[in-house]
DNA sequence: GATATTTGTTCACGCCCTCAACTTATTTTA
DNA sequence: TAAAATAAGTTGAGGGCGTGAACAAATATC
């Protein structure tokens, strides 16, 4: 935050430093902060901290899901200032439809707030998406494929629009929020309706695989095993997802059913509850989820060893029924130069994170936008 | 090669190509070629292309496998001028002993040749190496643990010593042969003793999984399945790899013992002459070998969703008796997003790759050298 | 109050890149 | 055969962005 961290950081000289953030500070985008939590009895003259000015801007993010629209308006220091949660049957969305509706709940949240609308928009999608191009390409809660969702909404509000996939944007959330996982390969498994993972490469977007949803939840972990949703029999994600467990536990509980065969948060507490109660026949349910998540810690442990694995996700809430199977799973994998269990992070959030990480992305590109020079307006 | 090549590639402008360029041909790096293939009939002035200058400097590159140190000294365009397969008991060498058997090679490969000794040195090890810090961290094929290598060889050389893992070196040296692997994610499968992964993006090492060997070799595919040698049952390499494979020939045809479970290349080639010729038992151990190929590609598939997946190594030898159930797993796959049967590129060449990986590297080494300026000394 | 220590600023200098105009080498057209 | 068109490569003026060195500011220690 003071200006030798930056020279720390960027390795630039305190000449440069100096010069750019006073003009930074000229324009608005940064601001002295006026405290100063001193640091311990430092010797010389003490550091002036620096923020971002939160008055300078703000961004709009949403996340498109099943049957709803997570909609805010961040200020520039990525503090959250409005909310909505908007009912939509998205399968029936057309064409530009999708885009659209992203656009009414930012206005939607907008008329919460007075004072200037958003520089940027970011939008998350579930599937893949073409972050460069602008287009989302697949999604499983969409019934349209491969559209311009960008030039709509940058038509419409006429500010720049950035999109990612879910789970590279919760990546970033979860991230930001915890030193360890900002450095080197870090893996952020997201555990809920489904299984998904993003990557990290120091604290930032991946590299390459920018865009794309890991799909490891569909890993194979047990040939000829539980039917999966996509298809297959034995992947991961049909021992572990919501969806998964609910339908499970309904072949052994009396459960009422659950809409588009996705349970709610309430459904999924029951059966937490019911198994923390001593039902055995769920109890064995999370075990085998915990075991699950172990397959895929270890697959990405195999695959990529990376720094830190974290997990996050709504599924979480049954974390500590699946612990000792979690665990046990990861004892079993004899890897002599790779110890599993040590890296793991266990992050809060569920797919609030979603929002979060899409703020991130919509600043980073705000930052992008004043580098260049370019003009920042607000929207409409 | 020729300069608007690299005006493209750089996104430099034309004029700084030029000067840097005329810049590099008088220290000697660069020549301009006398041949010009002249590619159609242009318009224009034809292009001159530009070609590192072979005499400029030299590299030298080993690979310390079982037993063996494969080493090579080759000319800055890459090209390998001399080669020594030296026979080592890598299982005895103790602290400083393994850089100095490299070294011993290098000398013996440096006393074929006239001339000047090699400005850089690169060493490739199986397992785990730190790139930066210069360390091996661990090896299957050595007892000795978290040793510097890097020191011992440049004082000794007084030139700069690279070091790197054997799959990273060996993904480097495929891409660099088909420019369908220099752009994007890329994965590269190497199947031969083990089954081991390189990552590439853009063509050049990844950044991350910098210094570590992918165990996607050690993904479980069947549980309670085939024994692995890594002390867990049924890993992919259990069903794949070439001692894998000759184990299990041995237990229903007549086949002679492999000193130290690891099989000779006349040994597997038996065994594929066997299946080729109607051995009912050793074509359905080749079919089971193909459908663990399709899960190694299924789960870099699902985890990474790379640009595309190649695979190399010995093990390729016996890939026609692969192919069918090798596809046909693919196949199975159903995720309506990423077609990976399109994204296979099948490479050849086997552990020889690794120090042509390795000599890559060096040249970058060397390369790098240069830009800072410093001058390049070859090794006494 | 003098000194040491650390943060932050100012300014002259230089590297490296771009832009624009030009030269060179070849094919096409008249 | 010469002029026009096309593309590659060169040269030199100019500017952005960085560094180094000297200096100013703010605090702790002696």
């Amino acid at each position: 935050m003071p200006r030798v961290e930056l020279v720390r950081r960027t390795g630039l000289s305190a000449a440069a430093v100096s010069t750019i953030t006073s003009e930074l500070i000229g324009s608005g985008v940064l601001v002295e902060a006026a405290e100063e939590p001193a640091a311990g009895s430092a010797r010389g003259r003490p550091p002036v901290n620096l923020a971002f000015n939160p008055a300078f801007g703000r961004v709009a993010a949403t996340s498109i899901r099943m049957d709803v629209i997570d909609a805010v308006i961040a200020d520039f220091q990525g503090n959250i200032l409005a909310r909505e949660l908007i009912p939509c049957t998205t399968r029936d969305l057309k064409g530009d439809e999708a885009a659209h509706a992203c656009g009414d709940a930012i206005e939607k949240v907008m008329a919460q707030l007075p004072g200037a609308g958003p520089s940027t928009l970011g939008i998350a999608f579930q599937g893949i998406v073409d972050p460069v191009a602008g287009r989302q390409v697949w999604s499983p809660i969409l019934a349209i494929r491969d559209t311009d969702v960008v030039s709509p909404l940058a038509d419409r509000f006429q500010v720049p629009v950035v999109i990612e996939n879910d789970a590279a944007a919760t990546a970033l959330a979860v991230a930001s929020r915890d030193s360890r996982l900002q450095e080197g390969l870090v893996a952020v498994l997201m555990i809920g309706h489904g299984v998904g993972m993003g990557l990290l490469s120091q604290g930032g977007p991946f590299p390459g695989t920018h865009g794309f949803s890991s799909e490891i939840g569909h890993v194979r972990r047990q040939p000829s095993g539980a039917q999966c949703r996509c298809g297959q029999r034995g992947c991961i994600e049909a021992y572990l997802a919501d969806y998964a467990l609910y339908r499970d536990a309904r072949s052994i509980a009396n459960l009422p059913i659950a809409n588009h065969q996705q349970p709610s948060e309430d459904q999924m507490m029951v059966l937490v509850r019911r198994a923390e109660d001593g039902d055995g026949g769920l109890q064995r349910l999370f075990d085998e989820a915990g075991s699950s998540l172990s397959d895929a810690v270890r697959t990405v442990a195999s695959v990529l060893a990376p720094h830190r694995i974290a997990i996050a996700g709504s599924g979480m809430r049954g974390y500590h029924l699946m612990k000792a199977s979690f665990e046990a799973g990861l004892r079993d994998s004899l890897n002599p130069s790779y110890d599993a269990l040590s890296r793991i992070v266990i992050a809060e959030g569920g797919v609030d994170l979603i929002v979060e990480g899409m703020v991130q992305l919509a600043l980073q590109r705000l930052d992008a936008e004043l580098a260049t020079g370019a003009p920042v307006r607000a929207a409409g």
